[in-house]
DNA sequence: AAAATCCCCAACCGCGGGGAA
DNA sequence: ATTCCCCGCGGTTGGGGATTT
């Protein structure tokens, strides 16, 4: 069956907008406001689908938006929302006003990531190149967050008994201050012979925080017991020189540090 | 000066989430 | 509970300007 297109392709223009559909895209928003973009083209006069009405707005025409180069300073605010956040494009803009997802990922694509490499740092892990022995990596963690709640106030990471840790706020200056993570992080089994017993998960919950920013990240450990970092790509063993991830240090300068003598396990 | 190559970024495509029916 | 539809997101592409040969 198959999903229905979302405009019909042979009657909508295609490639670089003229300056008289950018005319009438902002005569029209400005008139209607925004919303509703299938139904945009038609009623606007443009012979465009909704979702590259959507794009041309959100990403060229929208008052407010920067344009020009990045500024040292944001690309620095990128890196580090890159290393805790991975590429959620969205949410990254969202914490740099004038910026939109789009010209973040490019710039990301085109500068930041060769900086990086040039830095000797993996632009996808924020861990060093080359000192990672070969069958280390595990596969990449999903993360999951709920975009709607973006408060992060920097935390400590208290471990309880049965295994689940929780944040608590100790720093009103935050570095992201309307960024809020409810971390879920499961550390399960490497391979798929491991029985899930092996697993353990803890649970961070940022109690003087409104409800719950989700961020499900699943981590793995072999069942021998090493202990990994937790940062984006995860399953880098703590304290030996194949860890150098400063993801998770900037991870836990984010939510304070642990508490001395408490370990991730 | 012309051709080849590189680089950037606007725009497209496909997919998943979520709400409505 | 299921299906359909719309919106938004992230990955990718390709046109065109800039740079190099």
């Amino acid at each position: 069956m198959g999903r229905s297109p979302c405009c019909e392709k042979a009657r909508t223009n295609k490639g670089a907008w003229t300056k008289e559909e950018d005319e009438r895209l902002v005569a029209y928003i400005k008139a209607h406001g925004e919303g509703c973009w299938r139904s945009l083209p038609k009623e606007a006069g443009l012979l465009r689908c909704g979702k590259s009405c959507r794009l041309r707005w959100i990403n060229y025409l929208r008052p407010g938006l920067k344009r020009g180069n990045f500024t040292e300073e944001e690309d620095e605010q990128i890196i580090q929302m890159h290393s805790s956040l991975g590429n959620k494009w969205s949410l990254i803009a969202a914490r740099l006003p004038g910026r939109t997802d789009n010209e973040i990922k490019n710039h990301w694509n085109t500068h930041i990531k060769r900086k990086l490499l040039s830095s000797g740092i993996d632009p996808q892990t924020h861990c060093q190149l080359g000192n990672l022995p070969r069958g280390q990596l595990v596969p990449s963690a999903p993360v999951k967050v709920d975009q709607d709640r973006m408060k992060l106030p920097s935390m400590g990471l208290d471990l309880a008994e049965d295994g689940h840790s929780t944040i608590t706020s100790t720093d009103e200056e935050s570095s992201f201050p309307n960024l809020n993570l409810d971390l879920t992080l499961g550390l399960g089994p490497v391979n798929s012979n491991a029985k899930s017993s092996n697993s353990s998960q803890f649970k961070i919950t940022p109690p003087l925080l409104p409800p719950p920013m989700t961020a499900t990240i699943m981590s793995s450990r072999s069942t021998r017991g090493g202990k990994f970092c937790s940062c984006y790509q995860f399953g880098y063993r703590i304290n030996t020189e194949a860890c150098n991830c400063h993801a998770m240090r900037e991870l836990l300068r984010y939510y304070g540090s642990l508490e001395q003598g408490q370990q991730i396990q």
